[in-house]
DNA sequence: GACGTTGACTGAACCGGATAAGCTGAGCCA
DNA sequence: TGGCTCAGCTTATCCGGTTCAGTCAACGTC
């Protein structure tokens, strides 16, 4: 089976390719005659340009790229990327838009590949995740000029655009919550110690907890992962002092604290409380179905697709806040027993 | 920055843009001085060959498709499918291939995004996932020889390659497994009825249930989500002659239907044994962690990668097996309570 | 009726590579 | 010394679109 190309569609139409090339694209310089006869024609031979062609002379890749800086270990179990992916592609096609996926090791190798999907023309732009402080990608995109949204902040993204949500006033309102359920002990298990949200967090941890007086407000540092996840909550609930509540920086490690809890005879919630970051369907996997800060994550990538396609169209690169985390009370949390 | 093009490296070597081409493609047609010359000037301004170009006059476009076709809900939960993306993408890219991901909603998009793909020339070949039975997909592709890659089977797959595991000795094994233990009444909670490894599966259930004389051998259908593999079991466990071991179709179910049990009162694993297909480490965050059907997804995926490049690169379109998931026993499987 | 003006279209250049075909000079042999 | 071969290049063409500079007929206008 050949492919149609622009001249089967301007031969048989009887017209140049330029004139079918003005048809098609919604240009002045034909009659709506000929135009209704060209996209008849096209759509009857089931022609769709070529993209590399069309990439060469328009100089527009019409595709954008997203690199995953995150061991292959950790990506699969938390549902968090595949949720964003499904958002952004969602938006991308349906602006006619592909999106290109490449999994890298380290940053150094990211920013490689950035470099050459700029070489390659590839890309239009890209959407960067997991934000560091001190992030060296940014300059290194800076310099690129390649159109590029940072999802998360706020700060530290430089003169990119950026897509941040309030981490700040959701982890407050999570321990606001637990302190009005009569907590005094609590703890929280938080991702990787370097990305900035993680950073974020755990600065507004500490002031909500002296501004309420929470004594020790302990922040552990972990990496997702559910063993990290559960190692973290067997040495918080063996000391002395243990926590009557942990939040914890994702749905996997919550699930797995809560395993330990149980294997350690405890019994969620009035033992132990436990709130989730991410609210995926994994926190109603598990009995009791966990609290937990949530938000729509689809919603989420598509609102950064579309930032995106802005950037690229041009637009100052903003940054632009999505919705702030909300919490969802569910059977993990409840007024800690009398001691 | 301008985006350096292989006339500028032609011009500082001075030589044609031909040479370049030759040199940098290893094409006989240049001395090794003036190779390494152009090599070293490639190198020293950063040039990277425009993809559009290439894919232009190369009719090869550096990329292969993946259309996933699961509703965002499924598709987040479930480590499968990245992992999956994992595997392709490490193959891929090492070999300088970009992957170009696609999430549709129902088998009639996904014929239309492989001819808009063919159309545009935008992939060089794809990988199909999650086989029906009568899958319209397969004639559809056949129709475009669009070098293709079905994950799934045997069988069904036409005149398309495919890679495929042993899904029916797994199962087998898992039950036979089961009867050694002592059990004598085992369900199984099956993933959609119309995937073809589904079908595949139940069909080995019953074979060998059949085999081993169990007489109430039952599937139950589901969708893979928590919720229908909670409520599944929940049914299961209320039935007069309750089972004394399930088989889930995925770890999600699986651990959903942990929660059931322990909900209801049952202890994991003397009241009834668990078995999960897919082993994540989901399986092992859970209390008792699961015993699991698995296998590594991502070298499932590079493997499928692997042959798919070949396709593309004009093999046969071979049938290859890959891994036959085994058996990794953990705490939620064990002899059955005396009653 | 000569002179703009406009709409509808054509022809050709161009994007940046790959590649077939042509050219050139060195080396070799008769 | 002329002819031949062949490595090592150059030149030109092509891929399939977009786009700009023309062309040309129809139309209005004074």
């Amino acid at each position: 089976m050949k492919r149609p190309t622009i001249a089967d569609v301007a031969r048989r139409a009887g017209v140049s390719k330029g004139a079918v090339s003005y048809a098609l694209n919604g240009q002045p310089g034909v009659s709506e005659a000929t135009r209704q006869r060209i996209l008849t024609i096209a759509t009857e031979i089931g022609f769709s340009p070529s993209s590399a062609a069309r990439a060469l002379s328009a100089a527009t890749a019409g595709a954008v790229g997203l690199a995953l800086c995150r061991p292959a270990r950790t990506l699969g179990v938390e549902p968090f990327f595949m949720a964003l992916i499904s958002g952004v592609e969602a938006e991308l096609s349906a602006r006619s838009y592909a999106l290109t996926l490449q999994v890298v090791t380290d940053h150094d190798a990211e920013i490689a590949v950035y470099r050459r999907w700029w070489g390659e023309r590839r890309v239009d732009g890209v959407l960067v995740c997991d934000l560091r402080s001190q992030d060296r990608r940014i300059p290194a995109l800076e310099q690129l000029q390649l159109p590029a949204v940072v999802i998360g902040g706020p700060g530290g993204t430089g003169a990119l655009a950026s897509l941040w949500s309030d981490d700040a006033a959701a982890l407050t309102e999570a321990v606001e919550y637990l302190v009005a359920l009569g907590h005094r002990r609590i703890a929280r298990v938080g991702g990787l110690p370097d990305l900035r949200h993680t950073e974020i967090r755990t600065e507004a941890f500490t002031a909500v907890c002296r501004r309420l007086g929470l004594a020790d407000a302990v922040t552990v540092s972990s990496d997702y992962t559910g063993e990290e996840g559960g190692r973290a909550t067997r040495r918080l609930l063996s000391s002395a002092q243990r926590p009557t509540a942990v939040i914890y920086d994702n749905d996997v490690m919550a699930v797995a604290g809560l395993s330990v809890a149980q294997e350690m005879g405890l019994t969620v919630p009035t033992d132990l409380s436990i709130v989730a970051w991410d609210d995926s369907p994994l926190c109603r996997l598990v009995h009791p179905p966990l609290t937990a800060l949530g938000r729509d994550i689809a919603a989420y990538g598509a609102h950064a697709a579309r930032h995106l396609l802005a950037v690229i169209g041009g637009e100052p690169a903003g940054r632009v806040e999505d919705e702030t985390p909300h919490l969802t009370p569910r059977g993990s949390t409840a007024p800690p027993r009398e001691r």
